[in-house]
DNA sequence: GTCATTTAATTAACATGTGTATTAAATTTG
DNA sequence: CAAATTTAATACACATGTTAATTAAATGAC
């Protein structure tokens, strides 16, 4: 007897499901950043600039979960902005150096503290437990292996 | 003393563990469907309309996880690959009544099976119990109340 | 050292994400 | 019933997602 194949009900859908979840979260941090005329995205680099100091930008698209073209149009609005500066690596000239600049710095303290806020409303929405427990799982989903050839 | 807001780690923000979440899933399926020549949301769509039959454009929005501004163009290109039909609704004639179309149908119908498996597969490599769990605290996150005025 | 290969970044082309404005039709108010 | 409001869908503008192609610089294999 062959079970037919049924659309798992929307909640039940992975897919989806993360969809949701990202809208849930990042909503409101959105409609925040929208005040200073900055992007998610946008956000998300110069964070991972903050943190980690003059970065190039194949790490940068990495911790921030962008790909290089993407990172590429960014850096060059974060650049027109005056939030970040650029150079060339002088050791392996391919690559380059990004820096936050003073603007960006600005930028980050004034949304830092709203921002954190915001995430830890969702972490006690959620229960300390159940928020840590997602983020497990979410690593561990990361963690599995790839399937196709 | 003033504790230091740092930045967490990439794998302890949600934010970004729901990115890689996502990419994980949905990367190998877009792979797959990019044969069919069609996208991820292309084929959200023509799923919903394969469970739920004809449906309109908000309804659809909402099942799918699409904006209406999006989807208005997705429905347009499915539309001219003939993978849909629409009319108007006689009742109330700003809505709309969207189909599947044959060749929709097919197309589903060639992909169907290996897409279960891809989220199958996922399912098995994290575990069923994980995987239920991650289901809910997903739907969990979800259902938090919004914050911002 | 020269040539093929690899890597970092960009460009290009098309699709979607997102906020705002618009249009047409239905609904509500007074 | 006429005006104001709401709703469904679209249009618009700009930013990002995604894949493929391109360019410049570094590495590797002879």
């Amino acid at each position: 007897m062959r079970m037919s194949k049924s659309l798992p009900s929307t909640s039940r859908s992975l897919p989806i499901a993360l969809l949701r979840a990202r809208e849930r979260v990042m909503g409101p941090i959105r409609t925040m950043l929208s005040k200073s005329d900055i992007t998610e995205q946008q956000w998300r680099v110069l964070r991972v600039l903050e943190e980690s100091g003059p970065t190039e930008p194949t790490l940068i698209a990495d911790h921030a979960c962008l790909l290089l073209p993407s990172l590429t149009r960014i850096l060059q609005k974060l650049e027109e902005k005056s939030l970040i500066h650029r150079e060339r690596d002088t050791v392996d000239r391919r690559k380059q150096i990004v820096r936050i600049a003073p603007l960006g710095q600005e930028l980050i303290e004034a949304n830092l503290e709203a921002s954190v806020a915001l995430m830890d409303s969702v972490r006690e929405r959620m229960g300390e437990t159940d928020y840590e427990a997602l983020l497990d799982l979410l690593n561990k989903l990361d963690s599995i292996e790839a399937e196709l050839p």
